[in-house]
DNA sequence: TTGTATGCGTTATCAC
DNA sequence: GTGATAACGCATACAA
């Protein structure tokens, strides 16, 4: 064995014929140190490949580099896709991503939020969709510490110092919906996302917006309650096709409880669009590929995870600044799915 | 304010009335500690909400309870639920996870690589395809510092204290095709993975082997190149349709491919599976809800993530073992896209 | 511009 | 069983 198994910036400087802290200035592009030093050094890094302890020096620095992640789930693509928006950002920036998915599990949301603080995080995005009351304890530590606290998307609370980045999921819906109505629809379907009890869905509110705006009547047996996964939008779809008269169309919670509405409606001989219409909403890649093309209102996923990101670095070099809501703007993604575009076949 | 902002081990033992290290090793279940001490402490530890400093520790432990995780795509579900497995089990081990995206762009790959040694990982899994010249040397110096390294899917290089966790590609590719021959398909396209020079492809392998076996000839016009997203398939998909002779099925190097090829089929007026079947490759959640279902080789995605955590640990429990190869079972899915199955509509 | 001393919050090695 | 002390690798406030 030529070289010692631990490389530390000790071996560094001795190869360097500098001291340490030079070495560490070089790395830290601290003003002081000549350029011939500096070259030198930076030489000298890249024929040892030297790379800096973190953890000592997050643990010396009292900060580290890590932004913790939690989202409900990996496998609904609108999380990844989120993700990817984040890590994108947060690797232009020096940061990593600790990933914690939690399967809509809130034991493991709160195992994790405590692994996270272990791991004395800089700063914690959270996709999580409810809010457990474990949470708010730990939220509010998190803050305490200084530590800025992101949901994206999220539901803003007053008086929890929380960025939340989000859509206007009612407005989103009053798109979709009223998309619907303009095509003439008269019996159109809700598969309700689950509804906290004493909660409102602003999913379920820009639905009855629509009609309302149109002097409309709402049909109370088209609402159905449901959920985020394909399973839920079927199974919706199985209900309300059992009633004596039919919906023309479907609004899913989201895209994935949508393909569940058109698989349930083609199992069930049903033509999408032509028998029945449905919207989904988020689009996700698949939205597009699907068939028919899956008819939606998109969440700029890639842009928010990137904004929470920029957000948590934003909290971080001014702690005091107010919690603050930033609102994306949703987008009507008309495909062949809401029969609004005739395509071939 | 009535407590200090930074809570340590000190305040915990002063608190319960014991010195520092009996909290440690209440912390770390070590032996020699009275039940009543523990039971003390324990109390102490959840009523200040104590969490220990995982950085600290790390640093005077010389060990990390991170593990870095580096896929090239997340957007292709087959990553994501693989993550899943890996997930899944390092949390059951008290492990959390760097999640490194690449995008499969090998420069994203070789930065992340170097974070994650900064970070001081535990251990590495990745899921790479192809691995970027620049890895060999740091993986070296990984499995020197005795880091365990992990390949998911990978394939084994001899000389490189790796370990590697895979289906057999070609067995796979064999059953896929020997189930379109068997239909009494004659005309069979393969659409490519990515080939790297000097390669070989070992899912093109199983596509010859399965007309080599049965005395069938290979048509060299039906072997296209293509790629691993949608668009692949689509283009791979115009260039085949544009033959003077068809195909009547088509083999996908992957699930996304395979519904790009299906959506190009359809764009262009062919029925699937009646004018040309298709079959994909690892078995993603939307196979099962595309339309038509999509016949395809199942990869056992999350066991694989999870045998992946667990190979980390085996490692890191016995540095000195060889490296070695863990092969899981493909599994034939069919579905309706290759017409093996009669679906309704 | 560079060298020296101290501490970040743990774990581990000692005596008591 | 428990209490002091050193050390992990780096950053920072100093003095040189």
């Amino acid at each position: 064995m030529s070289r010692r198994l631990k490389l530390t910036m000790d071996d560094v400087a001795r190869a360097a014929g500098v001291s340490k802290q030079t070495v560490s200035a070089v790395i830290n592009n601290k003003s002081g140190i000549s350029e011939e030093t500096r070259d030198r050094v930076r030489q000298v890094i890249a024929r040892l490949d030297y790379q800096p302890n973190l953890l000592a020096g997050s643990l010396r620095a009292q900060r580290s580099f890590t932004i913790g992640v939690v989202i409900p789930s990996i496998t609904n693509p609108f999380y990844p896709e989120l993700v990817r928006g984040i890590e994108d950002q947060a690797q232009r920036d020096g940061y990593s991503v600790f990933l914690c998915n939690t399967d809509e599990n809130q034991e493991k949301e709160v195992k994790y939020l405590h692994l996270l603080r272990r791991h004395r995080i800089a700063g914690l995005i959270a996709a999580t969709i409810k809010v457990h009351p474990a949470w708010t304890e730990a939220l509010r530590r998190l803050a305490a510490q200084g530590v800025p606290v992101i949901f994206v998307p999220g539901t803003y609370r007053p008086g929890e110092q929380v960025v939340c980045i989000s859509v206007d999921d009612e407005e989103g819906f009053l798109t979709g919906t009223s998309h619907l109505l303009d095509l003439g629809h008269q019996r159109i379907a809700m598969i309700c996302p689950p509804i906290e009890p004493g909660q409102q869905s602003p999913r379920l509110a820009g639905f009855l917006r629509a009609h309302f705006e149109r002097g409309r009547k709402v049909l109370p047996e088209l609402i159905v309650p449901g959920g985020w996964h394909v399973t839920d939008g079927q199974a919706a779809t199985a209900q309300l096709m059992q009633l004596a008269r039919t919906p023309t169309a479907i609004v899913a919670p989201n895209d994935m409880a949508a393909i569940g509405a058109i698989t349930k409606l083609k199992e069930l001989g049903h033509r999408v669009p032509e028998d029945v219409a449905v919207v989904g909403y988020d689009n996700i890649a698949i939205a597009e590929w699907y068939d028919p093309p899956l008819t939606t209102v998109e969440q700029p996923h890639y842009d928010m995870g990137k904004r929470a990101m920029q957000a948590v670095l934003e909290r971080l070099a001014k702690p005091h600044e107010p919690a603050e809501m930033i609102k994306f703007a949703t987008t009507l993604i008309v495909r062949r799915s809401s029969g609004g575009v005739r395509g071939k076949l």
